[in-house]
DNA sequence: TGTACATCAGTGAACGCGCGTTCACTGATGTAC
DNA sequence: TGTACATCAGTGAACGCGCGTTCACTGATGTAC
């Protein structure tokens, strides 16, 4: 695998991952990619060597480019401050930014549409959704952690929990903005879990 | 339409919608629900003129029963408090343990799959996806407005994005729920949603 | 630096299967008189 | 109550198109000596 070819592969992925979150995997067609990408269709079949190839090439891609983004908010929010409940407010108000400052709707989550057409998608892509899901988990409770160490918590609660809260809520709120076709109601959904994440730990003043 | 072929209609949304939520619209085939509901592919196109009206048939059908579960609960939830933040508490908690009594996993809503496959689906159906999302906002508003005139909110919230954060956290807990495959995930999300709704309002004992 | 060869990054044509839809039909049930 | 007709609730066969995949090929780029 040289790096030849890097830049094909790179436009199918984004081309069909816009085809994917609007029509589905399934009724994606490799027609339909290949005349946006611009490529033949054996040349579609160099890169990968089936649709269901592609379905694990776009899940990948999606995944690490969520990452980049969660990673780079949770710098920023860790170099303006030092307590781990301000880090995590400051990165929830950083993300909403970052959603309300997108020019049109969310385009969608991979993981969310794969979901509703599981059966279409090998196990092996299965595996990596969930170990995805589980992964944002981790990622959170360990800040979650930090913080209630600090703050005990207003209320009795698992901090998995409240740390599956905020992708729950980032998946619901992509979905319920498509559906109504407002771009706000997303980063507005943020702002509701970070009141939560606010009530539960914010010291009584 | 006579009531004789009621049965075959109801038998074939039924088998329709469980093949919808596990391969979406997409991909659920005519000659696979026929297979499941014992009947020709001419009897079917006898109940639904195309495919999109059973796109129609299965979204009309879900939300029918979905908002007979709400006025279910919200009924029960009435008859047992008169205040109407007790009310909302109450009816989370019935919805909480109507979702953990599931024999297995919450199999999905029609809603959130026809959204990421919103280009295979006629904009009729769009419209009617819509409309049920704005009435669930609609019945949580106005449950909240009721709370909010005796118990003023602990932020300044919108309440119309905390009724949409039901919707949101049900929807999102649907799609964690199956991609890891926990069926407690989401009664937790809705205890999380539960304990958001009576941080906001309940008074500082 | 030139040549020989290998690999990369594709092309073009063909395949067989499954899909949604149509059409002419039929037996069972309901309705009018 | 019996008969004539209409509608209901389907059947069975055929259709054409689009799909994912394969295969034999090819020109451009890289590598060894």
């Amino acid at each position: 695998m040289g790096r030849r070819g890097e830049a094909t592969r790179e436009r199918i992925l984004a081309v069909a991952e816009a085809i994917v979150l609007q029509q589905g995997y399934s009724a994606t067609s490799i027609d339909a990619v290949i005349a946006n990408a611009g490529i033949t269709k054996s040349g579609f079949f160099y890169h990968f060597k089936s649709k269901n190839q592609l379905a694990k090439g776009l899940l990948e891609r999606y995944v690490r480019q969520d990452d980049a983004v969660f990673s780079r908010l949770f710098a920023r929010a860790d170099s303006l401050s030092e307590d781990p409940l301000q880090r995590f407010l400051i990165f929830l108000k950083l993300l909403e930014e970052t959603m309300a400052n997108l020019e049109s709707n969310h385009p969608g989550c991979i993981v969310a549409a794969y979901c509703y057409e599981c059966e279409q998608i090998e196990p092996e892509v299965l595996a990596i959704m969930k170990e995805s899901v589980l992964s944002w988990r981790r990622m959170f409770t360990a800040r979650l952690d930090e913080i209630a160490a600090l703050y005990p918590p207003r209320y009795e609660v698992v901090l998995a929990d409240v740390a599956d809260m905020a992708t729950s809520g980032i998946e619901g709120g992509i979905i319920l903005s498509k559906v109504i076709d407002d771009k706000n109601l997303l980063p507005r959904q943020i702002a509701q879990y970070r009141n939560y994440v606010r009530a539960l730990f914010e010291p009584a003043s």
